[in-house]
DNA sequence: CGGTTGACAATATGTCCATATTGAAACCAG
DNA sequence: CTGGTTTCAATATGGACATATTGTCAACCG
């Protein structure tokens, strides 16, 4: 039905907005009314389609997770068709979650503040653990994968791996948006680290 | 003069009730009035000793960022005094950091709250900065004088795997909070990752 | 010993917010 | 044409909050 997608976009368009006001102000930052103004609709509207603030959020942080998922297919797709090495694919995935330039890094804050609320509201870490779990299992998957091409040795357990880059990832995201630590740096780290799992070099490629 | 050991006494209390209300509902569980009636005191004094509630919060933050200090330190100077090798003094400081026990998730809650929040205040991130780049020092000095005993293989670069230690650390205690990834398997990944820093034996020890 | 000051309590003020309510268009069925 | 339903806007309500103001009481001091 014709009505079922205006209202989908009704709906993204809230959302949108939504993600503006966390980039600029934190979850704090998106009242209800704000949300309605910056969308450039009626409070009302933004009930009509909520039932609650926390639904309008939900359904926001759904939005930003499945983007990152897509960022992150999208990027290993590219890889995958110019026949790139499996260790490209995870840098590259990789990097795409870190804060490097606007765009990522107004994204990062965007799914961080989320992340943040969501240690206290599992219907939220829900949402979050899905998304994630999915990134990490394309990425094991790929380690596994590494095993059979020869890029990865033996004793480089997928899973444990898997968890583990995902994990410091996610740190070395925060400690470039604290200032704690420089953008080059961090790259290099997750460079260096990433060629510790995939030091070898695939049997297929020259 | 006693009177400012009884300020301070006085402020300890109320940084303690912040404590214990951003680790029950997050930062915003703590407002000025229910920091006042957590502490057992009335909202007129919680203004007296703190210009405003920023104020309060970032005294209780620093409080919380030294809290987090001392267990590391305490951690691996106990190492040091039972002749253990780095590499335990490192993988036990590390572990201190992972909300492993009730007490250390509370503390990793509240200590998350506000790196959440430092992300948009410059002032915040300033308080965690200091802390984190003391203890991330520290960890780079024990990877440098693994360097000299033989425990860590010299192409191991002490700044980037201390940047990297620290941020896998965040992130896994994230992971861990948020329920995408059990406590166990995190602690067997951080072992697992601390050993491939550090897989040479002391040459001074058995 | 009267007054000043520091340490607090109680209350007032005004803002902001989520949500409920009311109502008005537009559209559709009979 | 009519009555109902969907879709939205405008406003009302009530609560929570940070902070300002005012009041109180005791200690110290000249």
């Amino acid at each position: 039905m014709a009505t079922e997608e205006y209202h989908e976009q009704r709906r993204a368009q809230i959302a949108e907005a939504v993600e503006r006001l966390v980039a600029a102000g934190g979850l704090d930052g998106a009242t209800v009314a704000r949300t309605a103004a910056e969308a450039g609709v009626s409070v009302g509207l933004v009930q009509h389609y909520f039932a609650s603030k926390d639904d309008m959020l939900r359904y926001a942080y759904t939005r930003v997770t499945a983007r990152a998922m897509d960022r992150v297919d999208r990027r290993s797709r590219e890889i995958e068709q110019h026949h790139g090495t499996i260790r490209q694919a995870v840098r590259d995935g990789l990097c795409e979650r870190l804060p490097l330039d606007e765009d990522r890094r107004a994204h990062w804050r965007v799914s961080f503040a989320f992340a943040a609320r969501a240690v206290d509201r599992p219907d939220l870490a829900a949402v979050r653990n899905e998304t994630e779990a999915a990134i990490r299992a394309r990425l094991a998957e790929g380690i596994g994968h590494g095993h059979e091409c020869g890029e990865v040795p033996e004793d480089v357990d997928p899973q444990t791996s898997a968890v583990w880059l995902m994990a410091a990832v996610e740190g070395l995201g925060l400690h470039v948006c604290l200032g704690a630590v420089p953008a080059a740096a961090a790259l290099e780290t997750l460079e260096r680290n990433v060629m510790a799992v995939f030091p070898g070099r695939c049997r297929q490629h020259d």
